[in-house]
DNA sequence: CATGAATGAGGATTCATTCAT
DNA sequence: GATGAATGAATCCTCATTCAT
């Protein structure tokens, strides 16, 4: 045990609670929904008393909020990745077939869906997801840009956007085809993706 | 009161009461969701009681069925229209503006995802989602077709796939970017999307 | 149409009515029990909307009353054809074997035992089971008196009353038997049945 | 608080709590029968509330379940205590009195008719009933043959059947007698379930 | 006479939340 | 900290009954 936990022993106890709730809600919510999920079942699934969770959260709403953050938390790391790459158009080109093949397990996608039709009724959420989105796109747009100045192309800084949000509603639009279509054809896919983010990111 | 509504005056009525508590079901749905509606809220909005509303629909499930269904049907109808122009593929690329420009009231995408999300759980529904988008597909993709060749392109049948899942993607992933991020830039989008298109439909 | 029919023709269409009422709910009461049959099960089988039997019962109790009267006479009726037999008692011994034969229809026998829970928490239905009952005793009494004093047995008034309510418990419930073993042995009951009656009756 | 409720105290209190349900239910289904009585009304009479019932039973089927098993338990018992007689049949025709007391007290049953006219819709009780009375028939039929063999009686298999259906019938028929007679003469019962019985036990 | 659309009260059941232990 | 017993409001749904047509 270190100094900092030593410092500290109830808080890192709390933060660990914490995580062990939100781990269990992930599974619970991916199975039953926000709403379908119980609380009584999240508890079982967290190994600790219905109401020992209010120790640790206000309500179950602040337990989906929470849990959003988490999430968000996930898709921004992905982005300072992405800004590290050499090149990072043609990385981005060439993880296609990765991304979409990822995209297209429908188990993955059933919470992003759950969050956004949240957000659409929990202004909480709306703000949490519209915050999480703007950070994310302000990464996205600096590396495209410093990448786009490395590889001599235009920077049309209004067409940038346009450009990223394009490829943005391609990978969150292919979650959404996942679910309508479960015979999609990765291999199909992922030649129509090259197609666009050809003419996207390489010109 | 012409000849057709006087011959079947109940069933006539009952169609009309069916879409009475389906506009008010759109309503309450897209202001509390599918769960977060109740019935008395519905009925409310019907201008009906609670009660009756069951002899129109066996359940509340089944609202929400006979809601999904009249939204594939819109979207039916759409593709119709499609394959009625001229030049279905300039069409696409000409009319992505006002597409775009209706994609982007957040008002009106939280119903459709609404549905994704239910349909993640509940098999009836998800059922109706695939036979409709099974039924979409194909009518796109035959549109797609007759229009490549009627331009002398290549008609790639694999590649047709990726393509038209591709376009669709965007399109449903446009909904989603318009309530993650409400100050989407409308013109850059359009941008964004006719740089795509255009590799995709016109080469 | 004969006189009568023509001198009350609306008195003769509402006891027709109300007949077809009865029958149906004897259907329903059989199927679902007397709480289990809604009034819109009783109409449809009656063939007439559910409105339209208010005309003729004032509600849903009424119904059940009178279809319980109904049942009263029947039996009654029985207890009379009994008294016009040349020797009651030898009669009733060398009948037990259809007797029982009809006792044993499990199907038959669902209706009496509605009526009796009814009975316990509806003083109306109480009330007109009593009556019955006790017309229905007086008969038999009359029957047993006459036929020993004709078979020069003693008529020893206090017993009287002791034989026949234990030839009437045997039969009712022998109803409850024939539901709680459905393999009840026809002949063995038949057996037993007529050492009892034998020492009931013809001693 | 002796060791066994010391070691299992929640189990103990479970067990607790099941039998206030049940008394609770035993009240108002003699009072209201068993679909006429509402959880709610349940609830109160357990004094918890309704939704708390639901800890204890799996739903309101399950009380009345659980109700007409504990009832069966009882009759059971008293199969028991009759075997360990000295000689049961003589004690059977000596109780003739004490037993037709308890059958007459309508108030008692109330219940039984409830469940036997339940089971004849429902077949989870039908099925409780069928089983609880092949036992108290094996029961019996043990108790009978071996005390008239000890007699010295005949001990004529198929003829034993029908003995013992008949004084079951007589005794289950004489609730409903209770019911439907409240002027029942008790003597005159006893008389004539004495006649009855001498003939089909001690001969 | 006859319909069946419409009502609204009431029922079983679930579940977030609290609190005594 | 930790439990889980307990609550009670809210939900979906049913059904006897009424009434305009």
């Amino acid at each position: 045990m270190n100094a900092a936990e030593k410092r500290h022993p109830d808080q890192e106890r709390t933060q660990i609670r914490r995580k062990q709730v939100l781990d269990a809600a992930a599974c619970c919510f991916g199975r039953s929904g926000f709403h379908g999920a119980s609380m009584a079942e999240i508890s079982k699934a967290a190994g600790m008393s219905a109401g020992h969770i209010y120790n640790y959260f206000d309500n179950k709403d602040a337990i989906i909020a929470a849990f959003v953050q988490q999430n968000m938390e996930r898709v921004s790391a992905l982005m300072v990745d992405l800004a590290l790459k050499d090149d990072p158009l043609q990385s981005l080109v060439d993880q296609i077939g990765e991304h979409v093949r990822e995209s297209m397990d429908p188990h993955l996608w059933v919470l992003p869906l759950e969050i956004f039709s949240e957000s659409a009724r929990n202004p909480k959420i709306a703000a949490l997801l519209h915050d999480a989105d703007r950070r994310t796109r302000a990464q996205f747009r600096a590396v495209l840009k410093s990448a786009r100045i490395k590889r001599g192309l235009a920077v049309d800084d209004g067409l940038l956007d346009g450009r990223l949000e394009t490829i943005i509603a391609m990978y969150q639009g292919l979650h959404v085809r996942a679910l309508h279509n479960p015979a999609l054809d990765e291999a199909a896919v992922v030649a129509g993706f090259r197609l666009a983010f050809t003419a996207l990111l390489l010109h």
